[in-house]
DNA sequence: ACAGGCATGTAAATAGTTACATGATTCG
DNA sequence: CGAATCATGTAACTATTTACATGCCTGT
């Protein structure tokens, strides 16, 4: 038996519990983990059919008045697939973000313009860290501790990082004080 | 004229202030960038390739002894371009962490191994942690601040997280005594 | 009637990793 | 002499995004 993609056990984990149509399971993850793991229609309709052919996953038609639609489900052996997995420790831990890039070469700018990526990112984590707690009530009435475990520790997060640009802007700003801006 | 891979800009950024060959781009990236911004081999040649065919860079021959050898050096044209990318707001944000991902899906687990994949995450972060730290003296000694600030800025995400994981595990401890695992 | 959301999918492009292939030099 | 490191590159594969194409249903 072939070893999974990586995002084939978001889709098998989306569809744990309810059966989910490919455009619900989008959903799922664009209002969940989104942030720390994306999926797009692209990923998740041949998943859906690779998954079909293992086995993991049984499509049924479950049409919404006359528009046609098939919702998957989990199979015995797509829950077992997934709880192996689940026990397997992590291997990807991926972070790519540009706002860092930059800074590491600020040098090559002056130190205003070095500012100024700052408070991008600053400006960013901010916007997310909304968007976050936008989403925290919708997890807190659901009984499974993870997601809004891991919500909350995404808020946290983009807390911590909004905090130290501020912190950082403030270093530069005390090191070049004839080159403040407003 | 096209424009560059965000990768382009790592090569750019590499070799201002001093030439390098293709494999000490390599080294450079995996001491410093990496954790926010890899760069593999596959990437930096072919990359080097188009650079110089678009005259950011130019090529010069420089063998180690008989070593053939060939460094690299931004021209004006690229010191332009790579200003000018560092001026433009950051527009990749992304993480990818496999244990988030796992934590999120844990309820499909005993409260006992949801504890396993937040210490195999706190012991990533730790390792990570470790990494990071055996670069500050490195860093210290540059004249260049950002790099440096980037760094503890990694350092201190990473205490973060740790700290973070052992948190959640008192969390899931607390609510699940009876699963205690020693 | 039209907009917006539901629904399914594919094609092409882009990105990136891994493994392989090759060979020189330096240090112990 | 052998191992490690310096050095350059390609091929194949895996992953992922973006854009496109299609069309139905629901509410205003």
């Amino acid at each position: 038996m072939d070893e999974l993609s990586p995002t084939a056990y978001v889709v098998l984990g989306m569809i744990r519990g309810a059966p989910k149509s490919g455009y619900e399971i989008k959903a799922a993850v664009d209002g969940s983990t989104r942030f720390f793991w994306a999926a797009s229609y692209g990923q998740i309709y041949p998943e859906l059919k690779r998954l079909s052919e293992a086995g993991m996953v049984v499509g049924v038609e479950a049409p919404t008045g006359g528009r046609p639609r098939t919702v998957y489900e989990i199979t015995a052996d797509g829950e077992e697939e997934l709880r192996a997995w689940l026990r397997q420790p992590p291997r990807t831990y991926e972070m790519r973000d540009e706002g860092l890039l930059k800074l590491f070469f600020a040098a090559a700018l002056p130190p205003a313009e070095a500012i100024e990526i700052l408070r991008a990112m600053r400006a960013h984590r901010l916007a997310v860290g909304k968007q976050l707690r936008a989403m925290e009530p919708e997890a807190i009435e659901k009984e499974d501790p993870f997601p809004l475990m891991v919500l909350r520790g995404g808020i946290e997060f983009t807390d911590w990082f909004a905090d130290w640009c501020e912190r950082m802007e403030a270093q530069i700003l005390a090191s070049a004080p004839e080159k403040r801006s407003s």
